[in-house]
DNA sequence: GCCAACGTTGGC
DNA sequence: GCCAACGTTGGC
């Protein structure tokens, strides 16, 4: 029987390019554009919809959580990797047998005030967390105990 | 802008 | 299948 368990995740995006304010914008995007295998495991065989997200901006100054956002729609082709114009246009993605996929997901909320990474690292309990370990890769999962530790910060109210 | 970490590519 | 070269990520 398959679980319906909520899991949890941490997605980076460089927010020049695309950032909290601008999903809190639009609403719901699609998570396109991830050229990694594992990062895109995860989208394409593991998240679910209703699953919650944590929006990271990285390559910012600072670094940090800006926001919840969650998963609203499942694993489906990402199509800029068929786009000869777009930056992620991949020529070796099939259309018929498509190399890349993404989920969709939507805006909850946004930290009242941002979270840096320096003060992640900080607190202990948070130390084996993939983004503390493996920094670069874009779609992580995060357990249920981070996710509960880093909602009790004041940041969120 | 630097550069360490690390994922991917391709010759063998 | 190994591994050196190369390219990208991302903190600082």
């Amino acid at each position: 029987m398959a679980t319906l368990k909520k899991k949890y995740w941490l997605m980076k995006s460089e927010p020049h390019a695309f950032s909290m304010d601008d999903l809190r914008a639009c609403g719901v995007t699609d998570w396109d554009g991830v050229r990694n295998y594992q990062a895109r495991n995860f989208m394409r065989d593991e998240m679910r919809r209703g699953d919650g997200v944590l929006f990271y901006h990285s390559s910012a100054r600072p670094s940090g959580i800006a926001g919840e956002a969650k998963v609203i729609r499942e694993s489906h082709p990402d199509d800029t990797a068929f786009d000869p114009r777009d930056h992620h246009y991949d020529p070796r993605s099939d259309p018929a047998n498509p190399t890349w996929y993404c989920v969709d997901v939507q805006f909850v909320r946004a930290c009242r005030s941002f979270i840096p990474l320096d003060e992640l690292r900080r607190i202990r309990a948070l130390r084996h967390m993939v983004l503390l370990r493996r920094s670069r890769l874009s779609v992580q999962p995060v357990t249920h105990q981070e996710w509960q530790i880093i909602m009790a910060l004041p940041h969120w109210k």
